[in-house]
DNA sequence: AAAAATATTGAATATAAATTCAATGAACAA
DNA sequence: TTGTTCATTGAATTTATATTCAATATTTTT
């Protein structure tokens, strides 16, 4: 038997992993707060006894977002190219075990990139380093030969949107499931 | 100084262009119909009496893009990568010599993928044939050599949710550019 | 120029969805 | 056991937004 904490607790995780999932489906402003209750099989008032707002909520799970997102860093690689397929395979992999996943990498791209997004959740969103990150080692590979040439933001950022892309398709229709790993970093691969 | 009907064709089209720019940048029910009336600078009085509802005017933007959308064949190429490069490189130059292109795809895909979207509307989405229509020639290339091994309709879908997702990217910051589209192109390409 | 048709506006209304709340039931502490 | 606290519900309220409408201006037709 769950101490009345845990509980608490429990139920806080069923509305934000419900929510997650029909913000992802439908987008935040799509969905009803009447749907994720209803997900969450629970009454509309009990889902505010829990979050203060649809906003409250949304923002704990960006939050949230953040917190689960801690990448893997470039350890231990030979070569920039074997980076971005660790990367990658790590990435699809945790997708395919834990579907939430999918659904937060879907998520925090989103209230990053929507004008809908109230500000000050679209800040702490923006905290993950996305692109970026991947830069200085797009140029690493450049100059050992690994990487292909050309502008290595451009280049790390058609890597990135890619996997937001195959992301995207993943948490809507997860059935069809990932590709190859290794094809996506053929984008970035040298000849 | 244009006819009535001229004048008429020219406010819907003002209107669908102010809307498809904002229902891609935040999503449609995210925006307001307030919204997409300043932004065509007028009334809201008078988007409806353009339009008979947001929904309607959202059908027709989904109508529209089928039209616009006649994706080139696959004329005249020795092998199927060229296929692929054409395609990719085709649709890039119509997305930046015409911003409303990638609005509009980005547009379309949601429109496909949103659990939010109006049954009818969803249904004229789905009519732009899109991975399916790559899968047979993939899997010539792959007979003759010039596309990679592995499943043709995986391959075609890691290849159009790339497209998707950079056209997503570069429909809400059209300032970063598209990327090189040989190197999108290499995920199906042969080693 | 007068009449008719169309364009245009913004405030009024209707609808939909978020949020509150008073009431009830269940678990816990005494 | 009994009182107290927390969980839970769904209907009532508030708020946000789509839609309507009556009034006015502009253009076209006769």
């Amino acid at each position: 038997m769950p101490t009345r904490q845990e509980q608490k607790e429990q139920r806080r995780q069923e509305i934000m992993y419900a929510a997650l999932d029909l913000f992802v489906k439908r987008g935040y402003a799509a969905t009803k707060i009447a749907d994720i209750a209803k997900a969450a099989s629970m009454s509309v008032g009990l889902l505010f006894h829990y979050f203060e707002s649809k906003e409250k909520l949304y923002e704990e799970l960006v939050k949230m977002g953040l917190q689960g997102t801690a990448y893997p860093g470039a350890q231990k690689c030979e070569h920039a190219i074997d980076f971005f397929v660790q990367f990658a395979e790590q990435l699809f992999t945790y997708m395919r075990q834990q579907p939430y996943v999918a659904k937060m990498f879907v998520l925090m791209a989103d209230a990053q990139r929507s004008e809908g997004t109230p500000e000050h959740i679209r800040e702490i969103a923006m905290q993950v380093n996305t692109i970026e990150q991947f830069v200085p080692i797009v140029e690493w590979g450049q100059k050992e030969g690994s990487i292909k040439q050309g502008d290595a933001l451009a280049l790390s950022s058609a890597f990135w949107c890619s996997i937001q892309g195959i992301a995207e398709q993943y948490a809507a229709h997860p059935d069809m499931g990932l590709p190859d790993a290794q094809w996506i970093v053929d984008i970035v691969r040298a000849k």
